[in-house]
DNA sequence: GCGAAAATTTGAATCGATCCAAGAAAAATG
DNA sequence: CATTTTTCTTGGATCGATTCAAATTTTCGC
């Protein structure tokens, strides 16, 4: 009779303990699991063959399969794990659903992936109760990944037309008219717009089709914001320049130079979003333009970098904490509802804007 | 006979799928999972049922349970989960785990808890294959916890005695000395040490026989390159005040304070991270004492925050992203070996260090 | 010391999939 | 057309726990 083989160690399971400890498998999962209603001296019997034996606690792939609940909110994008750490809006929105989670004790997965085919197989096998998703760039696809799991989730922007899903965003034609306004009665009036984009995989000058047609309604909505008050001031939003941009350096950098390489520069921007803020006021500065006594810039979002930098950025500020408190707590309660909530926005002024330049 | 009762929806397993398309379940589950061995035409009839049933796709829980694999790494902290990304270093470490688990399309599982009680579960519960823990504060406690998992995992810092436990960190008496020669070489002579905790639950001023008895090792370490530098350049190192303080604002502000109400007040401040070196520079600043003119700073870490504050920190970096990314591929890669691995530092001089006042 | 009540323990059923040896069907061969 | 080969399909075993109704043991009151 060959000796059972030793080297490859299957871990240990309850219900080794169970027959070591001379209990059914159901003693054995209550003496782990609800200690209280094991009689002392047999909790303490099993729970010494269980040292004995190196067992590690009842596996939670085990119960998971019970129990059903994972107990942990997915977090999914489609950039790169890092943008969670690096992005300020990220981070800020982060610690919002982390400030929720803690008070549950939920846990985070943040999912993610280079290609889409992994991410279509990471969101597939998250093991998560519900997801939360960074709607960026290429958010329709994450919605429809994440709609087949058939698990709550939430998007972060209102940025679609698709009514049935559930979102929080902020009130972007109210966000818009307040920066747009903040600059009207500084004086100016001649203008341009750095925007998100308006669809997928586009950037450069926008013409007013194209903002009819579309597809994210939260780049739409600012638009329709900042042209709704230009207008009362006076301004003929035809001439107005909308340069359409990713929210990174290279394509906003493109952007400025194609909006200052024409005829009659601006004196404010309104750009839609801190970061493209931020790089304009880089962009300018490097060029010899005094931010804001030659050119003002208000932002959106209200990141804290906006305050930090120089000069601190006059910015529409979103509620990004509470968006992202609000979030989680709508996958940690769900109750089968689509939810979709408006936040409101608040002018926070700073530095970069100032009066329009005489002349 | 009644019909069946509708509401309570449960929802669509695969059985139902097999039943339903009249096959195995072992070949409903091929469709899904290796659906080139199975007929074209089964396949379609099965994935057509699916469809018009509304199923979600095999479900991971069950699949785990199978797989034993779940693809995510665990990272740990007693923080709240809002240090993850919140904290600059802890952000940077971040970045490099999450650049390693997207290289092999791993998730990232953040597991923390406000209260012993619950970290506990949330450890013993957390659906990984393996643990990375930010042992600050209190990490005696998690490791303790994790290694009950027996899963693999990594500590992130070798400030821990126990050299059975796999870990990544730095050589902190190199880093010690660095920072010690560099303040020495612009010819300080009066310097006072602003030092991690030595052990757990303490601040206040350190003696050489605390020092001796350290349960942190990294503090230790630390403490002996710098004492070991500034005694070749002839410092009586018995006479420089060492204060133990947490990482955080309070309590190292507590310790500048004990520090120059005493006699003879130092010209260099050697402090243990970047944090605390930059918490000295504002609450020196605040008190009309110019860095570096009066008083000179290197820092520890070499998080980006400290370029950019003001003065830029001098400081002793540690490579933090490629401890990061090694620290995920040891989880990832994991082959039952304990793996220490002590990786070197270097000095970033900037302007928080200068030469000594005169006289 | 007896019966009822309370406290424990048992063991089969279940959670939702994947795997695999064996059987069945289809295709290839002579 | 019979036989061999190849391709699919089947259904039981398994992953590691929890749950719950029923059986058993203890405890309690008198």
């Amino acid at each position: 009779m060959a000796p059972p083989v030793e080297g490859q160690a299957r871990p240990i399971r309850l219900a080794d303990i169970a027959k070591a400890a001379g209990v059914s498998h159901g003693t054995a999962s209550n003496v782990f699991s609800r200690p209280e209603i094991v009689r002392a001296e047999v909790r303490e019997r099993v729970k010494a063959v269980a040292e004995a034996m190196g067992y590690a606690g009842p596996d939670p792939k085990g119960r998971l399969l019970r129990a059903g609940k994972v107990n942990a909110i997915g977090v999914g994008t489609t950039e790169p794990l890092s943008y969670f750490f690096e992005d300020p809006f990220a981070r800020v929105m982060m610690a919002g659903i982390s400030e929720a989670c803690d008070a549950t004790g939920a846990g985070i997965a943040l999912v993610s992936a280079a290609n889409q085919e992994k991410l279509a197989w990471n969101i597939q096998s998250a093991l998560v109760d519900g997801f939360i998703l960074f709607c960026i760039e290429g958010g329709s696809r994450l919605v429809d990944l994440t709609r087949e799991r058939r698990l709550p989730f939430v998007a972060l922007e209102l940025g679609f037309h698709d009514e049935t899903i559930s979102a929080i965003g902020v009130d972007n034609v109210a966000g818009g008219r307040l920066a747009a306004r903040h600059l009207a009665e500084l004086g100016h009036r001649r203008f341009a717009v750095l925007s998100l984009t308006l669809g997928e995989d586009r950037t450069g000058f926008v013409t007013p089709e194209m903002v009819r047609s579309a597809v994210y309604t939260g780049t739409r909505d600012r638009l329709a914001g900042y042209f709704e008050e230009l207008s009362r001031f006076g301004v003929d939003t035809a001439k107005v320049p909308i340069f359409e941009t990713e929210n990174e350096q290279k394509s906003t950098r493109a952007g400025l130079e194609a909006i200052f390489s024409g005829g009659e520069r601006p004196t404010a921007i309104l750009a839609m979003s801190d970061r493209m803020a931020m790089i304009a006021i880089e962009w300018l500065t490097a060029r010899g333009l005094k931010v804001p006594k030659d050119v003002s810039i208000v932002g959106f979002d209200g990141v804290p970098d906006g305050a930090l930098c120089d000069p601190p950025l006059t910015t529409i500020a979103q509620p990004i904490t509470e968006i992202g408190r609000r979030a989680a707590r709508m996958i940690l309660d769900f109750d089968g509802a689509v939810r979709r909530e408006t936040m409101g926005v608040e002018l926070v002024v700073r530095a970069s804007s100032g009066p329009a330049p005489k002349g």
